[in-house]
DNA sequence: TCTGGGGTCCTAGGACCC
DNA sequence: TCTGGGGTCCTAGGACCC
């Protein structure tokens, strides 16, 4: 199968609105001012090479490129275009189309002659579109994802159980979709740095450390195993949530409570959208400067709006008083059929 | 420098039940 | 005095991804 993602998509797509922009150093992120407390959600290439990434504190960024064009994040037009890029791929003969992200979806094929395939997908989306991608070629899901970093940008790359341990196996482990920061640390503890270690590994080692599922399931991504069938099926969100970030921490438990109720009102927007009962809330807090704590409360499958918010300041009335705390956000999870849940994969995003 | 906003899934431990 | 074994549900929290 073919794992597509589009190149600096967000940048992208504000340069086709103003070609003017086109070259320079793009930072998107927040409200695009960057005396707020905001983060880099996405910069072009000319931007990173100030080392600018998403996820930078939008001040920091700023700082760091002098010059750049800094603008404001626009979902609309990111999903606009994210659309029709989706519409464009599942328009490729014989294309199953599972979407990842906004700028992102594998793309299942049965062909003799999957470069050429994917060249041709590279010119539909840029015909269609005006967006350049990158495509991964791989026989698992794992490796088409991995395969695409090598294709940056609007190349092509085919990773497959011939060629992995090859390009992969020195590599460290966190160069893995799905293995992050902490996961390679603690494998690091077991004396497990590189890919190559991980695939030789056996999975039953790695319980007592990650548990029944992960353990092994780590042990399959380090050969590059796992699914190979691309699932189409449409995606039903298991819940919505509502962050927002405060200019500054909030200390007074009368602003927290505000906060909150503003918070749920908007979760509870989003989840009557959808129609289904509510099962759960998660308020999620961070407590100042760093350590996040989350609040669950389990609810029965009615929907009562003044029932919810009771149970919500139920649970804001955890929050020691006086302390500054940085409210995150808010987490409805809804009832969902239990066919419905698909196990473990790596994330299957959520736009 | 000081950390978005939207998601996904897993795990440990305690409560509770038979 | 010491404390079954199996199960489910709930809470709290962790990790990862785009």
């Amino acid at each position: 199968m073919l794992h597509v993602d589009l190149d600096q998509f967000i940048a992208a797509v504000e340069v086709l609105r103003r070609p003017e922009l086109a070259g320079k150093p793009i930072i998107v992120g927040g409200r695009g001012d960057p005396t707020e407390r905001a983060v880099v959600s996405t910069a072009s290439y000319e931007a990173r090479a100030f080392g600018v990434g998403s996820g930078m504190p939008l001040r920091v960024a700023a700082r760091k490129v002098p010059d750049a064009v800094i603008l404001p994040v626009d979902f609309e037009a990111y999903l606009a275009a994210s659309e029709t890029v989706m519409a464009t791929l599942r328009a490729q003969p014989g294309a199953t189309v599972q979407v990842l992200g906004w700028d992102e979806a594998f793309v299942g094929i049965e062909s003799e002659d999957p470069e050429t395939y994917a060249r041709q997908v590279q010119a539909a989306v840029l015909e269609r579109t005006q967006l350049h991608c990158s495509v991964g070629i791989g026989d698992t899901l794992v490796r088409a994802k991995v395969a695409t970093g090598f294709g940056k940008p609007a190349g092509i790359f085919r990773l497959t159980a011939a060629n992995w341990l090859d390009v992969m196996g020195g590599r460290p482990t966190k160069e893995l979709w799905g293995v992050g920061s902490r996961v390679s640390a603690r494998l690091a503890k077991l004396g497990i740095t590189t890919v190559a270690e991980l695939a030789a590994c056996d999975p039953r080692s790695l319980v007592p450390e990650f548990g029944p599922r992960m353990g092994p399931w780590y042990a399959q991504l380090g050969r590059g195993d796992g699914a190979s069938v691309v699932d189409d099926t449409p995606w039903v969100a298991r819940g919505h949530s509502r962050e927002t970030t405060f200019q500054r921490d909030l200390s007074d438990p009368a602003e927290v409570e505000d906060a909150v109720r503003g918070l749920t009102a908007q979760v509870l927007e989003d989840v009557v959208a959808e129609g289904r009962p509510v099962i759960g809330l998660t308020l999620k807090i961070r407590y100042a400067p760093f350590l996040t704590t989350t609040h669950a409360k389990k609810i029965p499958e009615t929907f009562d709006r003044n029932e919810i918010l009771e149970r919500v300041l139920d649970l804001a009335a955890v929050i020691e008083a006086g302390r500054p705390i940085r409210l995150l956000g808010l987490r409805a999870e809804m009832a969902m059929p239990d066919d419905a849940r698909k196990g473990h994969t790596p994330t299957r995003g959520g736009w």
